[in-house]
DNA sequence: CGGTACATTGAGAGATATCAACAGGCGTGG
DNA sequence: CCACGCCTGTTGATATCTCTCAATGTACCG
């Protein structure tokens, strides 16, 4: 729960040279406004676990995910926890429709981070139509994602969850760093349970019932997707 | 699933007189920019159960709802079908992260929306900022939403989803007309399990297990929360 | 080598789904 | 005006999937 703090570019990096830019909000800059963002944005090391933000918190940055994996996930007051997502670099945090964060969010493994300050970034923004747009167009993806996530959640058995969820997995891993048949897997399964709506033991037994179907082959923090055409076809049913 | 298209004002309606605006995106546009809205947006009305729009449709507009009450839903191949959210006056419908439609939508009892050509809007939309603001909050507010549904579906109980759902049903209500002790529920059972992802049994015990509590009175379209106090603490807990 | 955290496996319980019957409201038509 | 049928909702009996509780296994790390 410690946050650790270690700036890395005090003074400012050059945001045209950002790995991540073309997936990022910021792609939607030109070269010259990518200039003002250099001033506002700092990078932010975090180790494994650390959060990040957390539920209830005051709203004081956005963050873009530069390097590394982030769990986002709501508390209920009797320790009961659902995951709302994973986070990838490229994904922009922290807008929120109050002016608390309305769930929290920390690092699975190191994590690397690109944080504005709010008020700033709001002032950088709010006059530059291609970036709200920008940022509209994730907002709205997101949104989109939450919603197959609820049909998942309400609507699905477990073994099409968790299917869905390795093949979507991979997918997202692929648009990053291309296709590959083995899945890395940095979220524990009690992360994966709280994703699917599960426990633990049945997110296990998923696993394992699929490898003896010959579907995914289980390694240590990660699975190899064996048969990916019977993988996909669980997911669609 | 026929669409009845009842243009009501063809030649344009004076936004300002428009009694859903100040819940809108178009609280955000100044009484001079409206008058561009004005020769966008045409009123139309569709009777119970007409679809407004289908998934995997080619979006062609959006639809600020002015009057009644939509379900919005998606279909899995096999019939099964999760209810994402219903939409009340003043929701702005129709942003989509591809081209087609992720949902569909259609109306419980008569609706009346205005729609907006697709290009035509972005194009009057694009270039101000105020309005791209306001339509981002919505989407942000919206997704927390979404989020907030999420847990429900994935880690709550047939009876804390119920007592949810009625009492941010009522909350919904007052913003547009007014605390009120009874509840009307225009929706089917099987809409309320479709939303909830129960099944109308479970929903129906549920009920009936609420109103021998004495939490609720069942009565026709609508029921009356007798005990809010013992509701909110089962949607709470 | 032992400890700890994480993952897997097993047995049994429980919540919700499924299948089936029944009740009530409402419109139609005789 | 009443009988009928249809649709929606309720209730009951049983099935089943997932959860819970418990034990065992495994990997990592000091």
């Amino acid at each position: 729960m410690k946050i650790s703090v270690v700036a890395v570019n005090s003074g400012g990096e050059p945001c045209a040279a950002c790995s991540i830019r073309p997936l990022s909000i910021c792609a939607a800059l030109a070269r010259s406004e990518l200039r003002g963002l250099e001033h506002l944005g700092r990078h932010i090391h975090f180790a494994s676990c650390e959060t990040v933000f957390a539920q209830e918190e005051i709203t004081t940055s956005f963050y873009n995910l530069l390097e590394g994996v982030m769990r986002l996930y709501k508390l209920l007051p009797d320790g009961r926890r659902q995951i709302v997502g994973f986070a990838l670099p490229g994904d922009f945090l922290g807008m929120t429709a109050s002016s608390r964060h309305s769930f929290s969010a920390d690092a699975i493994g190191p994590v690397v981070v690109c944080r504005f300050p709010r008020a700033p970034f709001a002032r950088f923004s709010e006059d530059k139509p291609k970036l709200l747009r920008r940022i509209n167009e994730m907002a709205v993806r997101e949104l989109s994602q939450a919603q197959d996530h609820m049909v998942l959640l309400g609507r699905r058995s477990a073994e099409e969850k968790v299917a869905i969820f390795l093949v979507g997995w991979r997918d997202r891993l692929a648009v990053l760093g291309g296709p590959a048949k083995t899945v890395p897997l940095p979220m524990s399964r009690q992360d994966i349970a709280d994703y699917l709506g599960l426990t633990i033991e049945t997110v296990s037994r998923t696993f394992t019932k699929l490898e003896r179907g010959g579907v995914i082959e289980i390694l240590p923090g990660s699975i190899c997707l064996l048969d990916p055409a019977r993988a996909e076809a669980l997911a669609a049913a």
